[in-house]
DNA sequence: GGCGGCAGACTTACGGTGTATGTCTGATTC
DNA sequence: GAATCAGACATACACCGTAAGTCTGCCGCC
């Protein structure tokens, strides 16, 4: 159909010397594909990543992505490891217990810099150099403190169970999930539900930082308590 | 086009008296669709589940859906909304602490019944008649042994985080997330994650039921430490 | 009984998606 | 100057959600 319609003699849109490169922006490469990926998905959503978009963004045809990234699972997988990678590390000389306060919040940090990303990032797979990383490092500071190797273990994966909860529910939690239903009014809540209305305050995005404090207070309590003591004597364990 | 063609004077697949029913199937009700729904997404997975694909399932048109549910996204509202209404209530008459533990594990169990939901529950708006119900049931709870109500709503929020983030580990954590990426091997782990490496064994499903039994004990403890005590003597638990 | 309305199904079509496949072009290398 | 080839563009396909329109058999009403 409409081959006979004006041929377009192939032109490109840039007199500049590279073909591909649209007009003021340089060659496309897999970091700059990946930021764009990054902003346009920190702009617009998770769901308004496509390549035809990003293309847009780019300058260049949604194709030409394709000789940089095999397909759309391996973009993505590289946002998420970027995302894993900005987890900054606890400075050394700290103690142990201490370290591991502040890697809970430098988890934090990371979903509040890149909230679009992380309905995505909580479900990813972590099985990645950066990720193996990432746990070696707060493994080791749990068996830091923990002596146990199972014991240990139990306690970072508890830890990391309330972390992916508290940054999901941060990020896209409560009443900002997808939902085409008509939410429940007041009325409703007030009637039915009177302990929530009445307390309806303390969830509200003024007391995640209370909130996130305590549940780190209940992680590191729970590990203090099963701490090896340095004579190293493990604790009776009636089970 | 093509408006000569046969012009297939309108035969219903099935002689039934309804138009609409296909061969032994029932007539397309909200129950049935959203049945078969969870089922498409229980036997192929979340992504799999499409309007074609499920009225194939139905025996009906992709768009004969359209007349129960206004769009798709309704019809996943409906399907959160069958797993949060299958959470199981603790039974009454045990104290608060026991009843808070059971909520915990009748989460978890849901979690095992829907774990293809999953993803999708734990970013969900909860914000529906079912929903507020649920949070107002455990809310008690919480609040029945944490007398203060900011510091109640604290431990709910906690006790919540943890619950999303291990039901979404069990369900679709670590090496089972969507990840097109060759994941690690382990020469990479041996070499430089020991503490990993040594510890792989605690990590695996084997381990998920004496993980989350130590999250529940770090949970009830926290909230037990806070509990108000009046003159009540609810410390000293030998278990 | 005839008939109008209408619920509930089907049909078509549109704009979106990821991506397989093929073609072209400018730079590099001999 | 010819050959090679990486890196872009172009076309096409199957699938998606769904808007809009059409048909059909059942229902209540005259």
């Amino acid at each position: 159909m409409s081959t006979s319609e004006t041929p377009s003699p192939r032109q490109p849109r840039s007199p500049s010397g590279r073909s591909g490169a649209a007009a003021g922006s340089a060659a496309l490469t897999r970091e700059r594909i990946l930021q764009a990926a990054l902003d346009l998905v920190a702009i617009d959503g998770l769901a308004q990543l496509s390549t035809r978009r990003l293309g847009q963004r780019l300058g260049c045809e949604a194709m030409s992505i394709y000789h940089h990234y095999p397909n759309k699972h391996h973009l993505l997988d590289a946002m998420v490891d970027h995302v894993v990678a900005s987890f900054e590390a606890p400075p050394l000389g700290l103690p142990p217990l201490e370290r591991l306060r502040l890697a809970m919040h430098a988890f934090r940090a990371a979903a509040r810099r890149f909230p679009a990303m992380f309905p995505l990032v909580a479900v990813h797979r972590l099985n990645t150099p950066t990720g193996v990383r990432w746990i070696e490092s707060i493994l080791t500071l749990v068996q830091d403190i923990v002596n146990d190797p199972a014991l240990a273990a139990r306690h970072f994966r508890t830890i990391g169970y309330f972390l992916v909860g508290a940054a999901l529910d941060e990020t896209s939690g409560y009443a900002r999930g997808p939902s085409a239903a008509i939410p429940v009014d007041g009325a409703f809540i007030a009637r039915e539900c009177p302990r929530l209305a009445a307390a309806s305050h303390y969830f509200d995005s003024s007391q995640w930082d209370a909130t996130f404090e305590l549940g780190v207070k209940t992680m590191l309590d729970a590990v203090q308590r099963d701490a090896a003591t340095p004579t190293a004597r493990v604790r009776r364990r009636t089970r």
